[in-house]
DNA sequence: GAGACATACAACCGTATGGTTGTATCGAGA
DNA sequence: TCTCGATACAACCATACGGTTGTATGTCTC
């Protein structure tokens, strides 16, 4: 079996919703199951097993059976994969960085006197 | 006058798209203009800029003037908010962690022998 | 000032998204 | 096995989104 590339449109599209990132930060605690989570939102309980579908297509959360429930843990490695993204943008950066002071030339890494 | 607090459905809604994502990275070097960037992407002018103007919004990019072109120039500063809100989670879960092993009592650190 | 290049913006179209209600499935307990 | 609590899923609706074309606004260059 393959593990699935990250989707990074899922990923920041599932990110993209207030409700769905306080159901990431709850669920954090692993303790409510959908039902539960639903009481802290003015929406109906439909409406949150879809955002929380759309978290566990986006490899953000998973379900686990406990007793007749289903508790919603979130997946700190989808955040992490989600964040590792970012870095690279920050990587790209310092490489611009990098290339600028190589066109300017090394000298200017010592002022001149 | 105010600085914008984050608005992290319209960073990440940004961040939720491939040619976004990319314009993103190919402005850190801020060379290119709107239409310059166009190029690049198999859709017309007019979807680029809107796309830039998404960007812009999220406050991922910014335009600068120069000579008859808008050079696009990626925010920095704005995929730092985003990757901060990622690393939170990344605390709150870490604080989880230490709230068990209170739970569970603190002997459980050194295991009994 | 005229012409050309670069950007902006409005109107429109098909599809995706976020919400609703209603019905079906599944697991636990009497 | 019957029932209840929890979850799943389908159908539907309004609005947002990603794309198009067409027109308007700026700004260099001659």
């Amino acid at each position: 079996m393959q593990v699935a590339p990250p989707d990074f449109d899922r990923m920041f599209g599932a990110l993209a919703d207030a409700t769905r990132r306080d159901i990431v930060r709850r669920a954090i605690d692993a303790e409510e199951g959908v039902a539960e989570l639903a009481e802290h939102y003015p929406m109906s309980f439909a409406a949150v097993q879809k955002h929380v579908a759309i978290l566990e297509r986006a490899g953000l959360v998973t379900k686990v059976r406990i007793g007749r429930r289903k508790v919603v843990r979130t997946n700190l490695e989808g955040l992490r994969v989600a964040r590792r993204l970012l870095d690279q943008y920050e990587e790209v950066w310092r490489g611009r960085l990098g290339r600028m002071a190589q066109l300017v030339g090394e000298d200017r890494k010592e002022p001149p006197r």
